[in-house]
DNA sequence: ATAATACATTACTGTATGGTAATGTTTTGC
DNA sequence: GCAAAACATTACCATACAGTAATGTATTAT
């Protein structure tokens, strides 16, 4: 009933599938519909295209023609732009969890060659 | 079918009546479910009941009996330990998003701080 | 003791939707 | 030109679930 901003987004999200979909694309770049469905073997291709349409009505995922196939490809500012509202509510909630991440992203960082920039610190909140 | 460890979050969180459940909590503090059902003037109280058990088994909410109501109360943690692994998936996309949400964040603590701490510098940390 | 309050619980219902199957539409390969 | 490949689309089905209504259970008030 109640129909917020970011209730599009909380709808795709919600399902297990969708997720993975993205999941993957996430990791491994612009795919096919072809490669995806390959990644649900219990699954039937329509399914996937399915999916992946109301991924590309949702605007989370973009799509380019290649011949006779269609690349879909991740839009990650299309989900940042519409969770980042609802997250920035619980701002003062997630502080700690958020710094936490930051740091395991900056242990990544760290251990994905780069140089030691260990001794950069976070500006403390609250 | 597939049964991530977010699982259970993401449904929770697709409906939009319990988004709002969560939102009333984390801004006016612990409320009883007679509270929280006097927000819906379109919805029956015992479909809040409902919606606050699924809340609870879900661990994003506690209760505490007082007398013969029920003083519903957001937890935080639970919210942000199921979601946060998620969110690190997509941390390298987030990362622009995140910091301003960040920014903004601080925007707010300054405005709606007190006039004395207007001056009040954070600490530097390099 | 009785009634009313505040929820919880159960049973029921309508609808939304994930999944399959079948068909349609381009594009490529031969 | 013909067949197959790669998706999209449609129709259909079965289940999940949000919402209501009715009932149950403590707790407070009178």
């Amino acid at each position: 009933m109640m129909s917020c901003d970011s209730d599009v987004l909380f709808r795709i999200l919600a399902d297990p599938t969708r997720r993975l979909i993205l999941d993957l694309l996430a990791e491994r770049g612009p795919l096919t519909v072809g490669q995806l469905a390959s990644e649900f073997p219990d699954l039937v291709a329509s399914g996937i295209s399915k999916h992946l349409m109301s991924l590309r009505a949702a605007g989370v995922v973009s799509a380019t023609r290649r011949g006779r196939q269609q690349i879909y490809q991740l839009e990650p500012d299309a989900l940042a732009a519409g969770l980042t509202p609802w997250i920035a509510k619980y701002e003062q909630y997630w502080s700690a969890a958020l710094e936490r991440l930051r740091d395991l992203a900056q242990e990544d960082r760290a251990k994905d060659g780069h140089t030691s920039r260990k001794n950069i610190r976070r500006k403390r909140v609250k």
